[in-house]
DNA sequence: GCCAACGTTGGC
DNA sequence: GCCAACGTTGGC
């Protein structure tokens, strides 16, 4: 299957990723049910990631990633000291799980502006009216028409 | 900073 | 279980 998932890059940008060990990062602080569900039981090793950047000056997809490792609890909800601490979450009765998401390739932003302009991207879940789910699955055929994209803006470029 | 849209909370 | 109030998201 495939994936968009939203990152604010002031918090892990598509940089911060590759510089990661193993260019891999926890996938930490889904706080929305339906989008910690599609990690919980939806996602399976090895699927595509589109890397969003998100709450920015320039919102696109910034690169391709996967996904590195089934789903387990995300340990910053037990955290006092994190702002994605959960008082109501305990060890033995986690609430909030996440999987690990690994580089593949930096690719040239792809403004959301485009996506907006490209007639087989408006059925993406990201471009719905109203929209705000950090996590989206992606159809094969938005997956392969995005790809498209970045590969004419990378021969471009 | 604005604001539309959506999710969550909590009283009843 | 309803629903108003409130909080959050995220593009602009």
């Amino acid at each position: 299957m495939f994936w968009l998932m939203k990152s604010e890059p002031a918090t892990c940008s598509i940089d911060d990723l590759a510089c990661a060990p193993q260019a891999t990062v926890p996938w930490v602080g889904v706080r929305n049910y339906q989008a910690r569900n599609f990690m919980r039981d939806a996602m399976c090793l090895g699927d595509g990631v589109l890397f969003y950047h998100s709450s920015c000056a320039e919102p696109g997809v910034a690169g391709i990633a996967r996904v590195a490792s089934t789903a387990y609890p995300d340990p910053t909800q037990f955290d006092p000291a994190s702002p994605y601490f959960d008082p109501k979450a305990t060890a033995a009765a986690p609430r909030w799980l996440l999987v690990d998401v690994a580089l593949v390739q930096k690719t040239p932003l792809l403004p959301l502006r485009r996506m907006r302009e490209q007639p087989e991207l408006t059925s993406m879940g990201l471009l719905q009216r109203g929209s705000r789910l950090s996590i989206t699955p992606v159809t094969r055929a938005e997956w392969d028409a995005v790809l498209q994209l970045l590969v004419a803006d990378g021969a471009t470029a």
